[in-house]
DNA sequence: TTGAATTAGTTGAAAGCTAAACTGCATATT
DNA sequence: AATATGCAGTTTAGCTTTCAACTAATTCAA
């Protein structure tokens, strides 16, 4: 079979990459350092806040790792820092004794509930604040197309292999 | 003062938000599990790349660590594993004697050099892809914007604070 | 219904990351 | 010159994250 010769990118899909990456790279860290006065990490806001919507703020370990994109291992292990703060409580699951369900404690819904104002003013003035109500589409579209096409070559993934 | 009350996201804002920031997750580990059959992560792939564009294949730590957009502790840490790997080395900085220069060898210059077309597959089939070219121009605009604000709030925190 | 295969979730060890302290050199100030 | 201040880079300690192994419960399948 013939070599594949490897197609660069050109300056246009260059410079629309790069300034993803460098963005991206940017806005993630001062929204991290922008909760730290909450003592939270994006990805544990991210984590209570799912839970926080869950009604009874409670669901399956499982479930709230895949929503939160947390692998099941790493939100195993923050559940227990978690516990620890007082913001969530562990509770087994009655219709299967494997399970267990997270649930957040009056704490911890007065803790997001104290940060979520902030986090959201920062979402605004750092990423949002920069987009016109027609980049908010355009952008809402193509990064679903973005997900959907990762799934899609997630799923093709096993089949090939 | 009166107190601010907060600005919800309404629903378009929300989609944008969510639509990037489930994407940009998604988006980031696909592309660090394709680059793990080059015992890379997008990070050091990063710190290779620019070290490898470098005059003479050399830079200085700071340098590289800001390009690569690292910390000087992390970009030090790294360093000892790809010294190990024997990707780079070290080099004492004549001129002053405090710096050192990072210098890619030959063999992290092969393995960059193997890395990199996939790496640049990856890039196309799972992001630019989705992309028209006015996409691409839309997106680096945004994105752009994005940067240059958070520079702009980054400085004023010196002056308020 | 009994054994095989899955699934939910946790654990432990190794690797990675961050923040702060630290070393040694360089530059500025007097 | 002497001292202070700043800078380049490393190191240490303490988390955090990952990966693979593991336990225990469930479902499948003959």
């Amino acid at each position: 079979m013939a070599v594949k010769r490897t197609k660069w990118l050109n300056t246009s899909e260059m410079a629309a990459w790069r300034s993803y990456v460098v963005a991206s790279r940017r806005l993630m860290d001062a929204l991290d350092v922008d909760l730290q006065e909450h003592d939270l990490s994006m990805a544990d806001y991210e984590v209570l806040a799912h839970l926080s919507e869950a009604p009874g703020r409670r669901m399956r370990m499982s479930e709230l790792a895949e929503t939160s994109m947390v692998s099941k291992s790493r939100l195993s292990h923050r559940m227990k820092v978690m516990v620890k703060a007082g913001w969530v409580e562990r509770e087994v699951c009655a219709e299967d004794k494997r399970g267990s369900f997270a649930v957040m404690t009056e704490k911890g819904w007065r803790a997001i509930v104290r940060a979520a104002p902030d986090h959201v003013a920062s979402v605004r003035s750092r990423f949002l604040d920069n987009l016109t109500a027609k980049d908010q589409d355009d952008l809402a579209k193509i990064f679903d197309r973005v997900t959907a096409r990762l799934r899609k070559q997630y799923l093709e993934s096993f089949n090939k292999n």
